[in-house]
DNA sequence: GGAAAAATGTGTACCGGTCTACGACATTAC
DNA sequence: GTAATGTCGTAGACCGGTACACATTTTTCC
C-alpha cells in the first residue's frame, strides 16, 4: 500500500487559474464584493465547485475575517448552556460564521487562558457566557473583539449583554409558593465566600425572596442558609433550615442544583415531597424535568438568549458601536415538587398538572432595555 | 469620551525591534528552536514579557501548526462528553495546544459543516466523539489531518480509535442481574431503523446479552424490545417487554436515556423498582447517579478516554504513522435500582450500598490492543 | 596555529487569502 | 467628438508568522 500522500489542498490560485481569472476576481466573488460581473460570478462559481474549493480560515483571518463566533464557558456539560449554544447555532446557520466553544474552567487563571486563546485565534466575536473574570477584564477584551457577557448583572457601556430577570424569576416563584398558602418559606442563597461569585444573580433572588416575604407580611417568616449553589450547598442549606422549630413548609432554592440537595437531605430525614415539605428550584435544568424529580422550577429561555446573542454579535461586527442589554423574562414551571402545606386525603396524590409550562413567546421572552 | 481607539496588536517585528533582534531569532525562542544562545533567549524572553506579545494562531496557522485541537461532537449538553473533555484539556494543559469544540448535530449535512469548519481553521488534530459520517469520510478527513474516532467500533488503519470494551459491561451487568438470582431478564436495543446508528454499540450489548443468557441456560427467557437508546424508546420497550407474560423481573436497558424511560413506564404501571422490576442501565449519566433515581449501570471513564485521546493526538501530530487503537474497560456501577427478584420482608427496603464503584485504575482501564 | 566543525544570528521567500490602486473599456453628457 | 462617469478586471502590497539558506562567529581538534 502506498504511503497516503496528503495531497494540496485546493487554493484560491488554483481556482483562478482554473478559471482563467485573476485572484482578486476569485476573492470578490467569495466576498460577494462590488465590480463583479454576472458572467464572472457564474464562471468563478463553477470553478470553485469543480475544485470543491474552501477558503482557508487562517488566511482570511489575517487580513480580514475569521467568520468565527467563539463561546466561553465555565464547562461544556452543562444543559443551560448547551440550550444557549444551540440557539446560536441555529441563528448562525443562515450566515457564514461557524461557534466554536472553549471550556475557561472554574478558575480565573484557566479562564484567562481561554479568553486569550480566542483572541489568538482571531474571533470574530466572543460571547462569554458567566465568565469569572472582572469587569475591567472583559472590557479590554471588548475593546479589543466585539465581545456579548451572558447572565451577568454588571452592564458595561463596551460590551453588550443578556441577561435573566432574576426579579421576575423569583417573584413567580414566591408567589406561586404563598398562592398555595405557605407561610414558612425558607430560602437557599450563596455568597462570595462560598464560591466565585463575580455576579450579583444570588443576591437579586434573595432580595427578591426577603422582599416578597415582606409584602405579604412574612418578614417575621423569613429563613435564609447561606451556602452555595451546589448540590452540597443544598443538602448543607436544607438541614439548616429544617433544623428551625417550627420547620419550614416550603424550601426555594436559588438553582436546582441546590434544590436537588435539597431534596436529598429531605429524604434522608424521612420528609415527603411535597406532602411535609414542597421545594422549588431556579433553572430548569435537565434532572428537574425528570419524572423521578419533578421540580418546580424556573425556566429560563436559554434558545432565545442564544439566538439573540448570534444577532447582537452579528450586529457589532457589522459595526455598531453602541451598546445593547437585553433581560429575558423566564417563567415558571409548575411540577409535582410544589403543593398546598395542608395534606390532601390519605391515599390520593396531589393531582398538579405534569409539565405544565407557562410558556412565552419568543417575541414577548424579549425586551429591550435602555 | 474618546471613542476606543483599537490598539494594534503586538507582532513579532514589534518584538525584535524592541529587543534589538532579528524577527527569525525570535520566532526561534518562540518555537524553542535549535541555534539559539541562552542570552538571546533571554533578552527575547524579557521583550515578549515587556511588551506582552503572544503570537497570533492564524498567521502561525498559514505556514506552521495553529496549536489547536478541534473536538467534534453532536452536541455539547451530553454528560459524557464532558467528562472526555476534561481528560482532553486536563492532558493537553501541560502542552501549548488549545482545544476547542464544535457542534456537529445529529444530521449528516450539519456534521460535514462542522468537520470542514475545523479542517478550514487549520486544526492540527480532530478528537471526533461518536460521528456520525461514514467510515470513508473519516478516512478521508484523516488523510488530511490527525484523526481519532472515540465511541466507534469501526477501525480503519487510518485512524486512531478509543472504543469503550461493550462486551465487558455487559457481561458486567447481566452477570450482576443473574447473580441476583433474576432468570427473566429483558433487554432493550436498538436498530439503525430506529436513528442514526453508525456504528455497532447496540449490536455488540445486545448480542452479549444473549450470548451471557444462553451461557447460564436461559436461552428460553430472552426477552428483547428494539426500540431506540432514547427516553421515548425505553418507554415503548419496556411497556412492550412488560405486556409479556411471566413479565421480566429485571430490564437491561441498553443505554441509561432508555432506563430511564423504563422508569417511567415503571412508574406509570404502579411496579416499584427494584422490589417488582430490577432496572439496569448503560453509561453511568449524571441522571443515574441522582438519589432519587439511583440507577445501576456500567460507568465508562470519559475523562480517561480524553485524556488517552490527547495524548495519542500529540503522538500523530508529532509524526507517528501506525494507527492506534484503544479499548477502555468499563465498571459496574451498583445502585438502588437492582435487587434480588424475591421482595425483600415488608417494611425495610432493600440494603444495598448506594454509590458503590468498583472502580479500576486509570493504568488498568486502558489497555493497547492489536 | 590553522583547518574543520559546530553554534549562532540574519535575510527573505513563502503561506493563502484580502484589499487598494489603477488601467482598460463602455456608456453617457454636452 | 471629446470629456466625464461608471463598470469590470488585474497587479501587487500586505497581514504575521515560519523556515530555509547562508554569513559570521566561536569552538574543537591535531
Amino acid at each position: 500500500m502506498v504511503a497516503p500522500e496528503r495531497r494540496r489542498r485546493v487554493t484560491i490560485s488554483d481556482v483562478a487559474k482554473h478559471a482563467g481569472v485573476s485572484k482578486a476576481a476569485v476573492s470578490k466573488v467569495i466576498r460577494n464584493d462590488y465590480g463583479v460581473s454576472q458572467a464572472m460570478r457564474d464562471r468563478v462559481k463553477r470553478a470553485i465547485d469543480e475544485l470543491g474549493y474552501r477558503p482557508q480560515a487562517a488566511a482570511r483571518a489575517l487580513r480580514g475575517r475569521a467568520f468565527t463566533i467563539g463561546v466561553l464557558m465555565q464547562h461544556i456539560g452543562i444543559p443551560f448552556y448547551a440550550e444557549i449554544v444551540t440557539g446560536l447555532v441555529d441563528e448562525l446557520a443562515e450566515s457564514e460564521y461557524q461557534a466554536i466553544m472553549i471550556q475557561g474552567g472554574t478558575r480565573d487563571k484557566t479562564e484567562k487562558r481561554a479568553i486569550d486563546a480566542l483572541i489568538d485565534r482571531q474571533v470574530d466575536g466572543i460571547l462569554m457566557i458567566a465568565p469569572l473574570a472582572a469587569r475591567t477584564h472583559l472590557e479590554q477584551v471588548a475593546r479589543e473583539i466585539p465581545t456579548l457577557v451572558l447572565g451577568r448583572h454588571d452592564r458595561s457601556p463596551a460590551y453588550d449583554s443578556i441577561v435573566d430577570d432574576d426579579r421576575v424569576g423569583s417573584e413567580l416563584v414566591m408567589e406561586h409558593l404563598i398562592g398555595l398558602g405557605h407561610r414558612r418559606i425558607g430560602h437557599i442563597t450563596f455568597d462570595k465566600e462560598h464560591g466565585q461569585a463575580a455576579d450579583r444573580t444570588p443576591q437579586i433572588r434573595a432580595e427578591t425572596y426577603e422582599r416578597v416575604m415582606r409584602e405579604h407580611d412574612l418578614a417575621g417568616e423569613i429563613a435564609v442558609a447561606t451556602t452555595s449553589y451546589t448540590e452540597e450547598g443544598g443538602y448543607d442549606g436544607a438541614r439548616e433550615l429544617l433544623g428551625r422549630s417550627p420547620r419550614p413548609t416550603a424550601i426555594f432554592a436559588g438553582s436546582d442544583e441546590a434544590a436537588l440537595g435539597v431534596l436529598a437531605a429531605l429524604h434522608e430525614a424521612g420528609l415527603s415531597v411535597p406532602g411535609d415539605v414542597s421545594v422549588a428550584g431556579y433553572d430548569n435544568t435537565k434532572l428537574a424535568a425528570h419524572p423521578n424529580i419533578a421540580l418546580t422550577t424556573v425556566n429560563q429561555d436559554g434558545v432565545v438568549m442564544g439566538r439573540t446573542a448570534g444577532r447582537l454579535l452579528l450586529e457589532r461586527i457589522e459595526g455598531r458601536t453602541s451598546a445593547a442589554h437585553f433581560s429575558v423574562i423566564p417563567s415558571l414551571v409548575v411540577r409535582r415538587s410544589t403543593a398546598s402545606p395542608r395534606p390532601c386525603p390519605a391515599g390520593t396524590e396531589t393531582q398538579m398538572p405534569a409539565r405544565t409550562v407557562r410558556d412565552v413567546t419568543a417575541a414577548d421572552a424579549v425586551r429591550r432595555r435602555g
